[in-house]
DNA sequence: AATGGGACCTGCGCGC
DNA sequence: TGCGCGCAGGTCCCAT
């Protein structure tokens, strides 16, 4: 859902069209995304403050706020950014400019969350954050994953150990790579490594290209979905044909997770 | 360390 | 056509 791809490219389209922005007006629609701090604080907090820069770190939407201090947005599941002056009818949250101007945290199924804090240390979340997949070296992706013993799908989605690798782009990393989802991660080969790296890195820079991946709720800030999804290779095509060897497709679960992989291409 | 649950939530697609 | 059900997945939390 929203993964790194798609948080970056919402943080690249804020950063060129929404700010800095002057926060005239707070509405909270839905008191339920604001956590760890109460609703009085975070609107106050605000109002009159300025949206210096945006940033992300793994799934997360920074806000830099003059004065010190941060906004903290999480997308979670089915979260998503708009800019518009029309209110969308999921939106939680409203930042008003003075000029009109609004961006809007929308989320259907309200398990996104926002959050107000002085230093981004306060997110436990964030003090636990491995590196960024796009920036980590080969030498350290292999120590990462080299001594494991869990599953590699599970383990490509722990935030502690890479940050910002959801469902999807494990998924379709490692069928790039050729590897089974349930592999444990000790059995991989150095071989096996790099090219699971190799492959992330290129998913993730071509899905960064494209705006991302629509599978459900998620959306561009101008409102138009990411154009990834035409891309996949397994996530939510089992039973369809695959496109490397023409077998099929199969869907199973791998840590309570739902995995997509095709059982030719990957050992 | 790893695994397997449940909890949080709502919208959608399925079977009947 | 309508209704109930299971599922979708990111993170935290608890138990084993």
């Amino acid at each position: 859902m929203p993964e790194l791809p798609e948080v970056e490219t919402v943080c690249r389209q804020l950063g060129v069209s929404a700010v800095p922005l002057k926060i005239a007006k707070v509405d909270i629609l839905d008191p339920r995304v604001v956590k760890g701090v109460a609703i009085e604080e975070l609107v106050r907090g605000l109002k009159g403050k300025t949206i210096q820069s945006v940033a992300r770190r793994g799934k997360l939407i920074i806000f830099e706020l003059s004065s010190r201090g941060y906004l903290v947005l999480h997308l979670r599941i089915s979260g998503w950014i708009v800019q518009d002056d029309t209110v969308d009818h999921h939106a939680r949250l409203c930042l008003h400019g003075a000029g009109g101007e609004m961006i809007q945290f929308c989320d259907s199924r309200v398990l996104g969350e926002v959050r107000l804090v002085r230093t981004l240390d306060e997110v436990s979340l964030i003090r636990r954050m491995g590196p960024e997949p796009l920036e980590v070296s080969a030498k350290e992706f292999m120590n990462i994953f080299q001594a494991r013993s869990g599953k590699i799908k599970p383990l490509l989605m722990d935030q502690s150990l890479l940050a910002g690798i959801g469902n999807i782009y494990a998924q379709e990393s490692l069928f790039c790579a050729g590897i089974h989802p349930e592999r444990r991660a000790d059995s991989l080969s150095q071989e096996e490594l790099r090219k699971l790296r190799r492959c992330l890195r290129s998913i993730l820079t071509q899905a960064i290209k494209k705006g991302g991946t629509t599978a459900r709720t998620y959306r561009q800030t101008d409102g138009s979905g990411g154009e990834y999804g035409g891309h996949l290779c397994v996530y939510q095509r089992h039973r369809q044909r695959c496109r490397r060897c023409e077998g099929k497709i199969v869907k199973t679960a791998v840590g309570g997770r739902g995995t997509c992989f095709c059982p030719g291409c990957q050992r």
